[in-house]
DNA sequence: CTTGACCTTCCAGTGACTGGAACCCTCATG
DNA sequence: CATGAGGGTTCCAGTCACTGGAAGGTCAAG
């Protein structure tokens, strides 16, 4: 199977596959013309990227986690750990969000928003308090 | 002033100011012995990008606000415009990873964590529903 | 006069791609 | 048989916002 048609079945761009060959996360096989050959393995796997890379994991995690795919005796409890490490960091990054939202929108709210130059926001910015 | 006196009063780290000279957000004099020179202007708009990247602002976004900053003539509505449409912004990242989140947790909830390979959270990535 | 802290420039690397140029392969059509 | 479209290939450069490091210049203190 052609990258193309490796594209379209894991649902990620021609582009990204070869940035995953280089990067050492699938290794498929070439055709005489020196075409790459996509196996259905190698497509099992970069649909499991695609899957991996959208819910938030690293590259790096994405490697641990393929790695505990292909692996008959892992065991779950490392997978368990790797989500519930990458749930923590991503409510931190929520509630860190959510502090600059809520900064934000403070300023926001006590800036009149009209034609003039007074504004708390940039005054705050400044640090002008 | 000198760049560590300015890096010290502004809270940025002397690589990032000469960063933000190198991309046109500074323009410090130069004394005699070559080294920069920070006048109390620069070290407003240095404490002012500060302040403006640790709000979420991109660079591009703290140039924009640097000129409202600047223009005695601004309309506080333009800040207000940017806040606001940056809050937008904020809420949508929010919610993105809020929505990973409740995923990854579904699928930890589910996985044994012992040390057996079954696991729940791999049989998803894979795609095996 | 030397030491050490500070400053300078320039080059390279980060993460995860993405765009583009220049070129090759294959197949259908005129 | 030439040609054009629509694949594919490699390699280089750019993104964003820095950060690290090397090689060297400057300055105040001891």
């Amino acid at each position: 199977m052609n990258i193309g048609a490796a594209a379209e079945r894991s649902n990620l761009p021609p582009k990204t596959i070869r940035y995953y060959e280089e990067i050492k996360l699938v290794k498929p096989a070439r055709a005489q013309n020196g075409y790459r050959d996509y196996c259905d393995a190698d497509i099992h796997r970069l649909r499991f990227l695609q899957r991996s890379r959208s819910l938030g994991f690293s590259i790096e995690e994405c490697r641990t986690l393929l790695s505990l795919y292909e692996d008959e005796n892992r065991a779950s409890s490392d997978v368990k750990a790797l989500a519930l490490e990458k749930i923590t960091e991503i409510d931190r990054k929520v509630e860190e969000l959510q502090g600059l939202r809520n900064t934000l929108h403070a300023l926001a709210e006590n800036c009149h928003g009209n034609d003039k130059p007074d504004c708390p926001i940039i005054n705050d910015l400044a640090g002008k308090i």
